[in-house]
DNA sequence: CTTGCTGCGTACGCTGGCGTATGGATAGAG
DNA sequence: CTCTATCCATACGCCAGCGTACGCAGCAAG
């Protein structure tokens, strides 16, 4: 019935997440257009006849790529950092994580690239409310009122979101080693204002 | 010999950046696979018959749409302010342009989206290099040593960046009128440091 | 050994987009 | 009026990728 444990291992024997994940290789580096079932498949050294077996169409294929992502968004990088009791080095470990994990920044670049799909789009808002509202978390942790976290968490997410794109398309504008350290210090230690609490400045 | 001026102008008589800016309106709705040569053709109604006899193929197209696209960008964008005596005006415009014009913005997200493409890298380098150089001398017209200035120009070109992607990918997250005005405010106090000259807080 | 299911290969038709060849219409030059 | 250059239409071949039909090997149950 079930073959549960492959028993000589010799057969390889392609699963559903096989695909996906290669889909979302494809996909960091050429878009959600690269992602294409006979290319895959060769890239894969099998046919699209196995293709075909696992998934009903290329959709198909997109949704399982888009799930495992999402997956991978939720519980690795937001599981990651979790266990961190304060939450101001919350928000430092999620930064440095950010600019740390270029693979996984790339690709989220490339998916949100495609918002116009409507399967992706779904996607994106999931995954960016999820990581929104973490850092809103983190910043009410630290003694925000709901409206200022609010605005202190979208000003985090907007620049590590916007360091990415910097890193992607002009990478010799971000420096590295010494300068680096030093451009992050300055971000984090104006990102998360210790004195956010005790003077809440006169806006309006 | 040369029409010059369509006498009647009930000729159409198609011109090359009448091509190049219905593919950037298409760039910046599907990303630059969805530049195709025949449904652009249908799109401004011809056929392809017009198209090859203004372009060689569709990479001249690409390319003739990135060039009005860099000049836009520099000629446009950056003279529109340019004339602002004040630095600190100068960034507080930038950003306020870089938040309203949210076509302009959709555009660059989705030619940079395609940064695998040589030509496409290219235009997207010099955009952006343009952009931090004239972000580094505000900066640097304010006070700050070079340094510095590298490192607040890449931190607010980062968070305009950001904050274009989370308007596209998430617009719910983005705050719309007096909200909006508090947030824009926050993040211009926040990126404009007033005290940056004569505190050199001690990094290293 | 046979039966049936699993996982994949092979071969086909179809669509959409690229590039080319060639013809046709129009407007201005002479 | 004729001629020519300009601008576009039509028609074709080509290829890549999607989806389908079907075949085939392997393996396990009976």
């Amino acid at each position: 019935m079930k073959p549960a444990a492959p028993a000589t291992e010799a057969r390889q024997n392609l699963t559903v997440e096989d695909w996906a994940r290669a889909a979302l290789d494809t996909m960091a580096g050429g878009g959600l257009d690269a992602v294409a079932v006979e290319p895959l498949a060769r890239q894969l050294g099998v046919t699209k006849g196995s293709f075909y077996w696992h998934f009903a169409n290329r959709e198909a294929l997109l949704r399982a790529a888009l799930e495992l992502w999402e997956r991978r968004e939720t519980a690795d990088v937001l599981a990651r950092v979790g266990d961190e009791a304060d939450p101001y080095e919350r928000i430092v470990k999620v930064f440095k994580e950010a600019n740390a994990g270029y693979r996984s920044g790339r690709l989220y670049l490339a998916i949100a690239a495609a918002e116009d799909h409507p399967l992706v789009s779904e996607f994106v808002r999931r995954v960016s409310e999820r990581r929104m509202a973490y850092l809103v978390e983190c910043y009410e942790a630290l003694g925000f009122d709901p409206a200022r976290a609010q605005h202190w968490a979208r000003f985090a997410y907007a620049t590590f979101m916007g360091n990415l794109q910097i890193r992607r398309d002009t990478p010799q504008l971000m420096p590295t080693g010494a300068p680096f350290n030093e451009y992050l210090k300055l971000m984090i230690k104006t990102l998360i204002p210790r004195d956010g609490l005790e003077r809440p400045p006169a806006v309006s």
